[in-house]
DNA sequence: TAGATTGTTAATCGATTAACAATC
DNA sequence: TAGATTGTTAATCGATTAACAATC
């Protein structure tokens, strides 16, 4: 009976797949759990158990080779899939993610970008026409995109998640504070900013005391 | 003996803080753990577990008293105390987290960007006029801030980091996908797109399977 | 009073840490 | 072989859920 993945531990993976890319690039070919610890500030332990959650990648006595494990966790994330994404709601925050440069990176390929403004629609934000909200379900099959982000108002969020379920994404990533709901088989990740910005309030007024 | 408090129930009041501003403004003037779990997707005994962590706001029988919740738990986050807060890096994310309006709903009070490049010092954003990050730390002082948003570029988020913490902030939410390091006492949150993102990549990967 | 709902104690579940055998 | 390091089993820790007494 295989475990079921927690999703600290999917994020634990993809620190570790950074971490390992910058030490390929310094040439590092092998790593130990004890190193890539180092470097994250997580213990051995948890990376070994991690990974083991998966499979056995390392050489007893050694470590792991790094370029061997870069391509095992990027088939586990599914990076090496290149995954084509879509933005929704090309305002401040979806222009800045439309232009984020570590999501290539991690071989994720923005293909598509929509909003419903006509003030916006035809103009170009890095090399990607935006394309009016009415067309997205044609736009999303004939691209191929599975990975759609949500940064439009709280209010509009809802009905373009079922938008963006009707024409067929596989995922919706979804930066407005509001819950959505979604069929079961489309998994949905909330990307809640005013969560990190208020524990830092709660921790800091809590030294106060 | 007081319970240690783990940053996931932190989050949660976040979201019950949310939920009960709009309920408050739908005229609901008391909800119970259970209306209140419904609008968020978390079991009434959750949201009663974490508000237990801090004291006793309801009134048996009856339930909580909106306005009367939402003060407590502003004040267990600190928003009542209306932070002021910083970003330094105003690029594409640093410009469109200027521009959120969800973190004035929550109490925070933008006071400062700062950037290194002269061709945007000066210029305005969201009111706030861009200074150079060479007066940091007067400004840092003068403005009385104690959060400040890291968007730089990774290779040079730890030297803004200490900076920020030579100049006296008390907390970092740092948005480069780097590990910065800083004293214990000083506070930190990272914020990691690339996890949700990744995360999502990793569940649709693994429905093909 | 009866019904509703909180707050708390006990039970369960899951995740992290410790210990160590396997083996390069 | 001796030293190093992985992968796994057992122990611990923490968080969530269940049960229920208290009380409005």
């Amino acid at each position: 009976m295989k475990p079921t993945i927690s999703r600290a531990a999917i994020g634990r993976l993809v620190l570790y797949f950074r971490a390992l890319n910058l030490a390929q690039e310094k040439g590092m070919q092998i790593i130990s759990s004890e190193d890539l610890g180092k470097l994250l500030d997580i213990t051995p332990v948890q990376i070994r158990k991690d990974l083991a959650l998966f499979g056995q990648f390392g050489m007893k006595g050694i470590g792991y080779f790094t370029g061997e494990l870069i391509n095992q966790i990027g088939n586990i994330l599914g990076l090496n899939d290149h995954l084509n994404m879509a933005i929704v709601g090309v305002g401040h925050l979806g222009g800045a993610l439309a232009n984020y440069k570590n999501f290539e990176a991690l071989g994720f390929k923005l293909v598509a970008l929509f909003d419903k403004d006509v003030r916006v629609i035809g103009s170009i934000v890095h090399n990607i026409k935006i394309s009016d909200v009415k067309n997205l379900k044609s736009i999303i099959n004939s691209r191929n995109i599975s990975i759609a982000a949500i940064t439009v108002p709280v209010g509009e969020a809802q009905s373009i998640a079922d938008l963006l379920v009707d024409a067929g994404v596989k995922g919706i990533w979804n930066f407005a504070p509001t819950k959505i709901i979604v069929p079961p088989d489309i998994h949905l990740v909330n990307e809640d900013l005013s969560m990190g910005l208020s524990t830092l309030s709660y921790l800091i007024s809590k030294d106060q005391m």
